[in-house]
DNA sequence: TGATTCATGTAACTCGTTACATGATTAG
DNA sequence: CTAATCATGTAACGAGTTACATGAATCA
Protein backbone atom coordinates (compact mmCIF):
# COMPACT_ATOMS: atom_id res chain seq x y z
CA UNK A 1 0.00 0.00 0.00
CA UNK A 2 0.98 3.39 -0.81
CA UNK A 3 2.27 5.15 1.83
CA UNK A 4 3.15 8.76 0.72
CA UNK A 5 0.03 10.45 2.01
CA UNK A 6 0.64 8.88 5.69
CA UNK A 7 4.10 10.99 5.53
CA UNK A 8 3.11 14.28 4.22
CA UNK A 9 -0.06 14.10 7.23
CA UNK A 10 2.61 12.92 9.75
CA UNK A 11 5.05 16.29 8.89
CA UNK A 12 2.09 18.21 8.56
CA UNK A 13 1.22 17.13 12.56
CA UNK A 14 4.13 19.26 13.62
CA UNK A 15 3.61 22.63 10.93
CA UNK A 16 2.23 23.76 8.17
CA UNK A 17 4.42 22.86 5.24
CA UNK A 18 4.85 23.31 1.26
CA UNK A 19 5.63 19.91 -1.17
CA UNK A 20 8.95 21.60 -1.91
CA UNK A 21 9.65 21.61 2.31
CA UNK A 22 8.03 18.02 2.37
CA UNK A 23 10.71 16.84 0.20
CA UNK A 24 13.63 18.38 1.93
CA UNK A 25 12.54 17.10 5.44
CA UNK A 26 12.18 13.98 4.06
CA UNK A 27 15.56 13.74 2.28
CA UNK A 28 17.45 14.99 5.43
CA UNK A 29 16.05 13.70 8.12
CA UNK A 30 14.44 10.55 6.84
CA UNK A 31 17.31 9.62 4.89
CA UNK A 32 18.32 6.30 6.60
CA UNK A 33 14.85 5.05 6.56
CA UNK A 34 12.55 6.80 4.23
CA UNK A 35 12.50 8.86 0.63
CA UNK A 36 9.60 10.22 -2.00
CA UNK A 37 9.95 12.00 -5.04
CA UNK A 38 8.56 14.96 -6.34
CA UNK A 39 6.19 12.68 -8.76
CA UNK A 40 4.60 10.86 -5.57
CA UNK A 41 4.41 14.02 -3.11
CA UNK A 42 2.99 16.94 -5.56
CA UNK A 43 0.50 14.51 -7.21
CA UNK A 44 -0.99 13.03 -3.68
CA UNK A 45 -0.88 16.83 -2.21
CA UNK A 46 -3.41 17.41 -4.74
CA UNK A 47 -5.50 14.07 -3.82
CA UNK A 48 -4.91 14.72 -0.07
CA UNK A 49 -6.83 18.09 -0.73
CA UNK A 50 -9.74 16.84 -3.21
CA UNK A 51 -10.49 14.30 -0.46
CA UNK A 52 -10.62 17.14 2.37
CA UNK A 53 -7.90 15.52 4.52
CA UNK A 54 -5.62 18.89 3.87
CA UNK A 55 -6.44 22.47 3.37
CA UNK A 56 -4.21 25.23 1.20
CA UNK A 57 -3.68 28.12 3.32
CA UNK A 58 -3.66 32.03 2.53
CA UNK A 59 0.02 32.54 1.58
CA UNK A 60 0.18 35.77 3.00
CA UNK A 61 2.21 37.36 0.55
CA UNK A 62 0.61 41.03 -1.21
CA UNK A 63 -0.32 41.10 -5.14
CA UNK A 64 3.56 42.15 -5.28
CA UNK A 65 4.82 38.50 -4.56
CA UNK A 66 5.42 36.66 -8.39
CA UNK A 67 5.75 32.99 -6.52
CA UNK A 68 3.09 31.19 -5.31
CA UNK A 69 4.96 28.75 -2.34
CA UNK A 70 1.59 26.83 -1.41
CA UNK A 71 1.58 25.56 1.92
CA UNK A 72 -0.77 23.07 3.77
CA UNK A 73 -2.57 22.47 6.94
CA UNK A 74 -4.04 19.27 7.55
CA UNK A 75 -7.48 18.99 8.67
CA UNK A 76 -9.55 17.10 11.61
CA UNK A 77 -10.59 14.54 9.07
CA UNK A 78 -6.67 14.53 8.23
CA UNK A 79 -6.04 13.97 11.83
CA UNK A 80 -8.39 11.53 11.94
CA UNK A 81 -6.73 9.24 9.22
CA UNK A 82 -3.64 9.77 10.08
CA UNK A 83 -4.06 8.09 13.36
CA UNK A 84 -5.95 5.07 12.21
CA UNK A 85 -2.92 4.36 10.09
CA UNK A 86 -0.37 4.81 12.97
CA UNK A 87 -2.22 2.12 15.43
CA UNK A 88 -2.54 -0.41 12.05
CA UNK A 89 -0.12 -3.57 11.47
CA UNK A 90 2.77 -2.38 9.79
CA UNK A 91 4.19 -3.79 7.04
CA UNK A 92 7.78 -5.46 6.10
CA UNK A 93 10.56 -3.28 5.00
CA UNK A 94 11.68 -3.05 1.41
CA UNK A 95 15.56 -2.36 1.07
CA UNK A 96 17.90 -2.69 -1.87
CA UNK A 97 21.55 -2.09 -1.30
CA UNK A 98 23.12 -2.77 -4.56
CA UNK A 99 26.54 -2.04 -2.75
CA UNK A 100 26.16 -4.94 0.18
CA UNK A 101 24.53 -7.09 -3.01
CA UNK A 102 28.08 -6.63 -4.64
CA UNK A 103 29.94 -7.44 -1.64
CA UNK A 104 28.01 -10.72 -1.45
CA UNK A 105 29.31 -11.86 -4.46
CA UNK A 106 32.67 -10.47 -4.30
CA UNK A 107 35.64 -12.74 -4.86
CA UNK A 108 39.57 -12.15 -4.16
CA UNK A 109 39.58 -11.53 -8.14
CA UNK A 110 37.94 -8.21 -7.89
CA UNK A 111 39.19 -6.99 -5.01
CA UNK A 112 40.21 -3.95 -6.46
CA UNK A 113 36.90 -3.05 -7.69
CA UNK A 114 35.72 -3.71 -3.99
CA UNK A 115 38.23 -1.93 -2.34
CA UNK A 116 36.55 1.45 -4.47
CA UNK A 117 32.60 0.59 -3.49
CA UNK A 118 34.25 0.25 -0.35
CA UNK A 119 35.36 3.10 -0.18
CA UNK A 120 32.36 4.83 -1.40
CA UNK A 121 30.23 3.37 0.65
CA UNK A 122 32.63 4.46 4.00
CA UNK A 123 32.27 7.66 2.58
CA UNK A 124 28.51 8.19 2.34
CA UNK A 125 28.27 6.68 5.49
CA UNK A 126 31.09 9.23 6.78
CA UNK A 127 28.44 11.69 5.87
CA UNK A 128 25.86 10.64 7.27
CA UNK A 129 27.43 10.73 10.82
CA UNK A 130 28.53 14.53 10.17
CA UNK A 131 24.92 15.27 8.96
CA UNK A 132 23.16 13.11 11.39
CA UNK A 133 25.43 14.64 14.28
CA UNK A 134 24.82 18.34 13.53
CA UNK A 135 21.42 17.74 13.05
CA UNK A 136 20.96 15.71 16.64
CA UNK A 137 22.75 18.45 17.96
CA UNK A 138 20.24 21.64 17.03
CA UNK A 139 17.77 19.52 17.52
CA UNK A 140 18.46 18.76 21.18
CA UNK A 141 18.93 22.46 21.87
CA UNK A 142 14.95 23.50 21.67
CA UNK A 143 14.05 19.40 22.29
CA UNK A 144 10.23 21.13 24.30
CA UNK A 145 9.68 23.13 21.13
CA UNK A 146 7.20 20.05 19.90
CA UNK A 147 5.95 17.43 21.75
CA UNK A 148 7.18 14.81 19.12
CA UNK A 149 10.82 15.98 19.50
CA UNK A 150 11.74 13.34 21.91
CA UNK A 151 10.67 10.68 19.91
CA UNK A 152 12.37 12.37 16.47
CA UNK A 153 15.84 12.08 18.63
CA UNK A 154 15.76 8.36 19.59
CA UNK A 155 15.19 7.47 16.19
CA UNK A 156 18.05 10.16 14.93
CA UNK A 157 20.05 8.53 17.53
CA UNK A 158 19.17 4.97 15.95
CA UNK A 159 20.08 6.30 12.42
CA UNK A 160 23.40 7.92 13.28
CA UNK A 161 24.15 4.39 15.14
CA UNK A 162 24.10 2.43 12.11
CA UNK A 163 25.66 4.95 9.87
CA UNK A 164 28.29 4.54 12.57
CA UNK A 165 27.85 0.52 12.60
CA UNK A 166 28.74 1.03 8.29
CA UNK A 167 31.50 3.24 8.39
CA UNK A 168 33.36 0.94 11.37
CA UNK A 169 32.35 -2.55 9.15
CA UNK A 170 33.85 -0.51 5.83
CA UNK A 171 37.01 0.41 7.83
CA UNK A 172 37.55 -3.31 8.74
CA UNK A 173 36.88 -4.45 5.33
CA UNK A 174 39.56 -2.32 4.14
CA UNK A 175 41.82 -3.13 6.35
CA UNK A 176 41.65 -6.70 5.39
CA UNK A 177 41.75 -5.98 1.71
CA UNK A 178 45.36 -4.30 2.11
CA UNK B 1 17.61 0.20 -13.49
CA UNK B 2 16.14 -3.11 -12.70
CA UNK B 3 19.07 -5.26 -11.17
CA UNK B 4 16.83 -8.58 -10.86
CA UNK B 5 19.03 -9.98 -13.84
CA UNK B 6 22.34 -9.45 -11.38
CA UNK B 7 21.00 -11.55 -8.49
CA UNK B 8 20.43 -14.12 -10.32
CA UNK B 9 23.64 -14.48 -12.55
CA UNK B 10 25.31 -13.90 -9.25
CA UNK B 11 23.92 -16.61 -7.25
CA UNK B 12 24.52 -18.76 -10.69
CA UNK B 13 27.91 -17.80 -10.44
CA UNK B 14 28.49 -20.50 -7.63
CA UNK B 15 26.26 -23.53 -8.51
CA UNK B 16 23.17 -24.12 -11.06
CA UNK B 17 19.98 -23.20 -9.17
CA UNK B 18 16.06 -23.32 -9.98
CA UNK B 19 13.91 -20.33 -9.89
CA UNK B 20 12.57 -21.57 -6.55
CA UNK B 21 16.16 -22.07 -5.00
CA UNK B 22 17.04 -18.23 -5.76
CA UNK B 23 14.22 -16.79 -4.24
CA UNK B 24 15.08 -18.78 -1.24
CA UNK B 25 18.30 -18.07 -0.97
CA UNK B 26 17.23 -14.21 -1.11
CA UNK B 27 14.39 -14.60 1.17
CA UNK B 28 17.00 -16.39 3.64
CA UNK B 29 20.79 -14.54 3.30
CA UNK B 30 19.76 -11.76 1.75
CA UNK B 31 16.87 -10.76 3.63
CA UNK B 32 18.40 -7.58 5.40
CA UNK B 33 19.84 -6.12 2.04
CA UNK B 34 17.61 -7.22 -0.66
CA UNK B 35 14.58 -8.97 -1.86
CA UNK B 36 12.69 -10.33 -5.01
CA UNK B 37 9.48 -11.90 -5.96
CA UNK B 38 8.66 -14.37 -8.32
CA UNK B 39 6.56 -12.19 -10.65
CA UNK B 40 10.25 -10.55 -11.17
CA UNK B 41 11.94 -13.97 -11.12
CA UNK B 42 10.64 -16.02 -13.31
CA UNK B 43 9.55 -13.72 -16.02
CA UNK B 44 13.50 -12.72 -15.92
CA UNK B 45 14.48 -16.02 -15.97
CA UNK B 46 13.15 -16.44 -19.70
CA UNK B 47 14.50 -13.22 -20.53
CA UNK B 48 18.01 -14.25 -19.60
CA UNK B 49 17.73 -17.72 -21.50
CA UNK B 50 16.82 -15.82 -24.50
CA UNK B 51 19.34 -13.54 -24.50
CA UNK B 52 21.78 -16.68 -24.28
CA UNK B 53 23.08 -15.55 -20.72
CA UNK B 54 22.25 -18.46 -18.64
CA UNK B 55 20.71 -22.29 -20.21
CA UNK B 56 18.38 -24.81 -18.98
CA UNK B 57 20.51 -27.47 -17.71
CA UNK B 58 19.01 -30.64 -18.78
CA UNK B 59 17.38 -32.45 -15.22
CA UNK B 60 19.26 -35.92 -15.09
CA UNK B 61 15.29 -37.35 -14.08
CA UNK B 62 14.46 -40.21 -16.40
CA UNK B 63 10.80 -40.43 -17.95
CA UNK B 64 9.48 -41.20 -14.41
CA UNK B 65 9.81 -37.77 -12.99
CA UNK B 66 6.39 -35.72 -13.28
CA UNK B 67 8.17 -32.52 -11.94
CA UNK B 68 9.83 -30.50 -14.24
CA UNK B 69 12.29 -28.89 -11.95
CA UNK B 70 14.33 -26.24 -13.93
CA UNK B 71 17.87 -25.60 -13.54
CA UNK B 72 19.65 -22.91 -14.83
CA UNK B 73 23.13 -22.61 -15.68
CA UNK B 74 25.85 -19.36 -16.49
CA UNK B 75 27.10 -19.06 -19.96
CA UNK B 76 30.28 -17.17 -20.45
CA UNK B 77 28.57 -14.13 -21.94
CA UNK B 78 26.32 -14.23 -18.53
CA UNK B 79 29.87 -13.75 -16.57
CA UNK B 80 30.70 -11.04 -19.28
CA UNK B 81 27.74 -9.32 -18.13
CA UNK B 82 28.16 -9.94 -14.44
CA UNK B 83 31.27 -8.58 -14.08
CA UNK B 84 30.59 -5.77 -15.71
CA UNK B 85 27.92 -5.03 -13.65
CA UNK B 86 30.34 -5.33 -10.30
CA UNK B 87 32.42 -2.48 -12.21
CA UNK B 88 29.91 -0.25 -12.77
CA UNK B 89 28.76 2.98 -10.28
CA UNK B 90 26.08 1.49 -7.36
CA UNK B 91 23.00 3.47 -7.31
CA UNK B 92 21.76 4.60 -4.20
CA UNK B 93 19.80 2.47 -2.01
CA UNK B 94 16.10 2.50 -1.47
CA UNK B 95 14.89 1.75 1.73
CA UNK B 96 11.52 1.92 4.03
CA UNK B 97 10.27 1.50 6.87
CA UNK B 98 6.76 2.07 7.68
CA UNK B 99 7.86 1.49 11.53
CA UNK B 100 10.69 3.63 12.19
CA UNK B 101 7.99 6.34 10.21
CA UNK B 102 5.82 5.76 12.63
CA UNK B 103 8.27 6.06 15.53
CA UNK B 104 9.88 9.12 13.98
CA UNK B 105 5.59 10.71 14.12
CA UNK B 106 5.06 9.30 17.79
CA UNK B 107 3.73 11.45 20.71
CA UNK B 108 3.16 10.73 23.95
CA UNK B 109 -0.44 10.11 23.30
CA UNK B 110 0.26 7.18 21.31
CA UNK B 111 2.83 5.42 23.34
CA UNK B 112 0.61 2.42 24.00
CA UNK B 113 0.37 1.79 20.12
CA UNK B 114 3.96 2.47 19.92
CA UNK B 115 5.01 -0.32 22.60
CA UNK B 116 2.68 -2.68 20.35
CA UNK B 117 5.34 -2.37 17.49
CA UNK B 118 8.47 -1.84 19.09
CA UNK B 119 7.80 -5.14 20.86
CA UNK B 120 7.28 -6.68 17.43
CA UNK B 121 9.83 -4.93 15.95
CA UNK B 122 11.83 -5.95 18.46
CA UNK B 123 10.75 -9.75 17.49
CA UNK B 124 12.08 -9.50 14.04
CA UNK B 125 15.34 -8.12 15.13
CA UNK B 126 15.75 -10.91 17.49
CA UNK B 127 14.58 -13.56 15.00
CA UNK B 128 17.27 -12.49 12.39
CA UNK B 129 20.30 -12.77 15.01
CA UNK B 130 19.01 -15.92 15.61
CA UNK B 131 18.98 -16.81 11.99
CA UNK B 132 22.10 -15.05 10.67
CA UNK B 133 23.58 -16.55 13.97
CA UNK B 134 22.73 -20.19 12.78
CA UNK B 135 23.84 -19.36 8.98
CA UNK B 136 26.78 -18.30 10.05
CA UNK B 137 28.23 -21.10 12.00
CA UNK B 138 27.00 -23.66 8.64
CA UNK B 139 28.89 -21.45 6.64
CA UNK B 140 32.30 -20.83 8.66
CA UNK B 141 32.00 -24.71 8.99
CA UNK B 142 32.85 -25.35 5.55
CA UNK B 143 34.66 -21.87 4.44
CA UNK B 144 36.74 -23.34 1.47
CA UNK B 145 34.02 -24.74 -0.60
CA UNK B 146 33.10 -21.68 -2.80
CA UNK B 147 35.56 -19.03 -2.95
CA UNK B 148 33.23 -16.16 -1.74
CA UNK B 149 32.56 -17.72 1.62
CA UNK B 150 34.59 -15.39 2.99
CA UNK B 151 32.70 -12.24 1.52
CA UNK B 152 29.83 -13.83 2.44
CA UNK B 153 30.41 -14.24 6.10
CA UNK B 154 31.69 -10.44 5.96
CA UNK B 155 28.07 -9.15 4.78
CA UNK B 156 26.34 -11.68 6.98
CA UNK B 157 28.58 -10.17 9.68
CA UNK B 158 27.04 -6.67 8.90
CA UNK B 159 23.24 -8.25 8.88
CA UNK B 160 24.22 -9.80 12.01
CA UNK B 161 25.30 -6.45 13.86
CA UNK B 162 22.15 -4.52 12.12
CA UNK B 163 20.17 -7.04 13.49
CA UNK B 164 21.58 -6.76 17.31
CA UNK B 165 21.69 -2.99 17.03
CA UNK B 166 18.28 -2.77 15.90
CA UNK B 167 16.65 -5.01 19.17
CA UNK B 168 19.34 -3.43 21.68
CA UNK B 169 17.55 -0.16 20.07
CA UNK B 170 13.98 -1.43 20.91
CA UNK B 171 15.35 -2.64 24.36
CA UNK B 172 16.09 0.45 25.30
CA UNK B 173 13.09 2.53 23.86
CA UNK B 174 11.14 0.04 25.43
CA UNK B 175 12.94 0.81 28.97
CA UNK B 176 11.97 4.46 28.56
CA UNK B 177 8.29 3.82 27.97
CA UNK B 178 8.07 2.14 31.46
C1' DT C 1 25.74 37.83 -15.06
C1' DG C 2 25.65 33.26 -14.56
C1' DA C 3 25.11 29.27 -11.59
C1' DT C 4 22.62 27.31 -8.00
C1' DT C 5 18.74 26.74 -5.31
C1' DC C 6 13.85 27.48 -4.70
C1' DA C 7 9.48 26.01 -6.32
C1' DT C 8 5.57 23.49 -8.68
C1' DG C 9 3.94 20.32 -11.54
C1' DT C 10 3.05 16.45 -15.41
C1' DA C 11 3.73 12.40 -18.53
C1' DA C 12 5.85 8.41 -19.65
C1' DC C 13 7.86 4.69 -18.21
C1' DT C 14 9.73 1.05 -15.44
C1' DC C 15 9.75 -1.56 -11.44
C1' DG C 16 7.78 -4.66 -8.25
C1' DT C 17 4.04 -6.88 -5.75
C1' DT C 18 -0.10 -9.46 -5.35
C1' DA C 19 -3.35 -12.53 -6.65
C1' DC C 20 -4.39 -16.22 -9.32
C1' DA C 21 -3.86 -20.83 -11.47
C1' DT C 22 -2.10 -25.43 -11.19
C1' DG C 23 -0.40 -29.52 -9.48
C1' DA C 24 3.27 -32.77 -7.19
C1' DT C 25 5.53 -34.15 -2.99
C1' DT C 26 6.37 -34.65 1.79
C1' DA C 27 5.64 -34.63 6.72
C1' DG C 28 2.66 -35.23 10.60
C1' DC D 1 -5.57 -37.93 4.77
C1' DT D 2 -4.66 -33.32 4.96
C1' DA D 3 -1.83 -29.44 5.57
C1' DA D 4 2.36 -27.53 4.34
C1' DT D 5 5.89 -27.01 1.24
C1' DC D 6 7.83 -27.55 -3.32
C1' DA D 7 7.56 -25.76 -7.86
C1' DT D 8 6.48 -22.85 -12.07
C1' DG D 9 4.38 -19.39 -14.15
C1' DT D 10 1.12 -15.14 -15.75
C1' DA D 11 -1.85 -10.96 -15.60
C1' DA D 12 -3.29 -6.98 -13.59
C1' DC D 13 -2.40 -3.51 -10.85
C1' DG D 14 -0.12 -0.16 -8.16
C1' DA D 15 4.03 2.13 -6.72
C1' DG D 16 7.84 4.96 -7.69
C1' DT D 17 11.38 7.18 -10.61
C1' DT D 18 13.01 10.04 -14.24
C1' DA D 19 12.86 13.40 -17.49
C1' DC D 20 10.81 17.32 -18.89
C1' DA D 21 8.88 22.06 -18.59
C1' DT D 22 8.91 26.47 -16.48
C1' DG D 23 10.38 30.39 -14.10
C1' DA D 24 11.70 33.27 -9.77
C1' DA D 25 15.11 34.27 -6.23
C1' DT D 26 19.57 34.27 -4.39
C1' DC D 27 24.42 34.13 -4.15
C1' DA D 28 29.10 34.61 -5.84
Amino acid sequence: MKKTRFVILGLLQEEDLSGYEIKKIINIRMSFFWQESYGQIYPELGKLREEGLIEQIPSGAGPKAKVEKIKYRITPEGNRVFKQWMEAENEKDTIRSEFLLKMYFSTQENSEEMKRHLMEFKEQADQKVALFQLFYQELARDIDMHNNHRQILKVLGLGLRQAQLYSDWSEEMLEELK
